[in-house]
DNA sequence: GCCAACGTTGGC
DNA sequence: GCCAACGTTGGC
């Protein structure tokens, strides 16, 4: 796929004793849909704006120390979060069902591992990244917009050149 | 485990 | 529509 001018940039947060980087890795395809967002802008950002081939930083939430540690795009736009419909699911909502869905997720594949973990305290020292939203105090979005030059400031951080697009296929 | 920040709920 | 109470997130 051509690198797009309007191609758009992502954070998702993740615990990695939920569902890690690995966990990713291992899974078929290296893809798997991101359920389980219960969070109103979140799904919006996810049902409307994310695109196919969009770039996603892979970043780990309650982890010592938190921080991103790798890419991944997304392969499939938004469609409804079936998780919601299953009474045993961790995430259910009775107010979703199949005719009025409520709650959204994106297929992800992953693309490369960065050769250097971004700690977030590393992050909060970079200048380019200082209006970084996941750097905002209180910020607590677990999917957020990353503009294109904080994008490419974490790429080389973080050891990738290369777009964050996946090396082997 | 603490707590600041934020979202949601529900009474009025 | 206001807002207090409550629940959750997530860094520290």
């Amino acid at each position: 796929m051509p690198e797009s001018k309007d191609r758009r940039y992502w954070l998702l947060k993740s615990e990695p004793t939920c569902f890690s980087y690995d966990d990713l890795l291992a899974s078929p395809g290296r893809t798997t849909h991101w359920s389980g967002v219960r969070n109103y802008q979140a799904r919006n950002f996810m049902r409307d704006d994310m695109k196919k081939g969009d770039g996603v930083l892979f970043y780990y939430s309650g982890a010592d120390p938190a921080g991103i540690v790798g890419t991944a795009e997304i392969v499939r736009e938004g469609y409804p979060d079936f998780s919601a419909w299953n009474p045993s699911d961790e995430h259910y909502d009775p107010k979703s069902s199949e005719s009025n869905p409520i709650w959204y997720m994106v297929d992800i594949r992953a693309g490369d591992r960065f050769e250097n973990f971004l700690d977030l305290p590393g992050l909060r020292h970079v200048r380019e990244l200082e209006k970084m939203e996941l750097l905002r105090k209180g910020s607590r979005l677990s999917v957020q917009p990353v503009r294109p030059d904080e994008w490419a400031t974490i790429l080389r951080i973080g050891g990738i050149s290369r777009g964050g697009r996946s090396r082997a296929r």
